[in-house]
DNA sequence: AATACCTACAACCGCCTTTCG
DNA sequence: TCGAAAGGCGGTTGTAGGTAT
């Protein structure tokens, strides 16, 4: 059908901002009269205006009933539920929080929700863990695994491409740990990756040696249709995106064991074994909400006190597997990898049972501002840095 | 201090639905 | 029942203010 513009017939009406002085014109015949017809009210108020401009006006500025102020963390949270029900039906949103007006709960969500939920891995439309960052991987890889002469070839730009990489595979990993949370309660259709398949590529993301994918690590994720990936977006239901961890969940403090309940591999093998988690809840498991979260171990690099200035010491470098493998250190350049060297780590040192961060939590972090830092060369290589570069 | 760039939000546009004669 | 007018909605744009260079 199709309508022209209500105000097309007059081209002499005000567009753009209104005035103080139109807002009280508006104002005091509304007050007065009632908005009645929409179309007639310029006319009578003696507005310059589009009816339709008027109504908007008032309904998302000068009436009375309007709240304002930032949005509160139950509302913030209310809206992410509804449109994760309802999707941009911004005015029946609008409903459920009293004093707000679609086009502002509207602009909200571009403004700032929606950028959070993609800060945390999270996309805004489905709500579900994003998975454009899971059809990178193969580019990602590539790119993680220059190394050696490639990484001669290209001394200026290699520890940029190495810290986008462990950006996005910081990414890549909050989308994966939950999606293999999620296969724990429904079983995987017949044509997706298994669980294992994402063990392999999990393995090779987070591989022990500095320069990227080698030898059998490189032979299984060959073995792994990477493509079939982006069938995780509709075939898995995720559980809620609450943060799970009560206080009595996070109460007991215990030390976890020190074996593989602290790796990735143990934590991971508990989620796709379901050994130790409670049906339904996967995130909420009390095995999973200790001190020590999977992923901010040192198991992948990323302690809470992680910096760039994380360098592989000597003995990493001289511990088979600690950044070592076929890349040697030298061929490394100084900007290693923080997921490199893991398996020279030594759980040991880590203060686990003061680490109160429930790795739920950290995985819904934003990255880390080092890990986001538009030009990392300028970490890497601060100017008045020792002369290596 | 000047300029460029970014962000937030008010306002507009075009389409769809509802109402009314 | 039909068609036009009016209201409503969601997407997009324009702009002011803030921040970075």
């Amino acid at each position: 059908m199709g309508r022209s513009p209500c105000c097309e017939q007059d081209a002499d009406v005000k567009k753009g901002p209104w005035t103080p002085e139109e807002d009280k014109l508006l104002v005091d015949y509304i007050r007065r009269n009632g908005h009645g017809s929409w179309r007639r009210l310029p006319k009578n108020a003696g507005l310059n205006r589009c009816g339709k401009s008027c109504r908007l006006r008032w309904t998302n500025y000068l009436r009375p009933d309007i709240k304002r102020g930032d949005f509160t963390d139950d509302e913030e949270r209310l809206i992410i539920n509804l449109h994760a029900t309802l999707g941009n039906k911004w005015s029946s949103i609008a409903t459920k929080l009293k004093g707000r007006t679609d086009n502002e709960i509207k602009n909200y969500w571009n403004t700032h929700l929606r950028k959070k939920l993609l800060n945390q891995g999270i996309d805004p439309v489905t709500h579900r863990p994003r998975t454009d960052l899971l059809a990178g991987l193969p580019n990602l890889l590539a790119a993680a695994n220059l190394g050696g002469a490639a990484a001669a070839q290209l001394p200026l730009d290699i520890n940029a491409i190495k810290l986008q990489a462990d950006a996005a595979k910081f990414q890549i990993l909050q989308g994966l740990v939950r999606v293999l949370a999620s296969a724990t309660a429904a079983p995987a259709p017949a044509a997706a990756p298994s669980a294992m398949d994402l063990m392999t590529i999990l393995g090779a993301i987070t591989g022990a040696n500095s320069g990227g994918l080698l030898g059998q690590q490189q032979q299984q994720l060959s073995s792994v249709d990477l493509s079939r990936l982006g069938q995780y977006d509709g075939n898995y239901s995720l559980p809620p995106l609450t943060n799970s961890c009560s206080p009595q969940q996070q109460q007991p403090m215990r030390p976890p064991p020190m074996s593989s309940s602290m790796s990735l591999d143990g934590m991971l093998d508990r989620l796709v074994s379901g050994t130790g988690v409670p049906s339904g809840d996967v995130m909420s498991s009390p095995e999973l909400c200790h001190g020590g979260d999977g992923l901010s171990s040192p198991a992948l690099g990323h302690t809470p006190v992680a910096t760039p200035s994380m360098v592989a010491s000597e003995d990493q470098c001289n511990t088979p597997g600690g950044g070592g493998g076929m890349t040697s250190c030298e061929q490394t350049p100084v900007a290693s990898s923080t997921f490199d060297g893991l398996a020279s780590l030594n759980l040991d040192d880590v203060d686990i049972v003061n680490m109160e961060v429930c790795w739920t939590d950290v995985l819904l972090e934003p990255l880390p501002a080092w890990l986001s830092n538009s030009n990392p060369s300028d970490m890497y290589f601060p100017k008045n840095n020792t002369g290596e570069m």
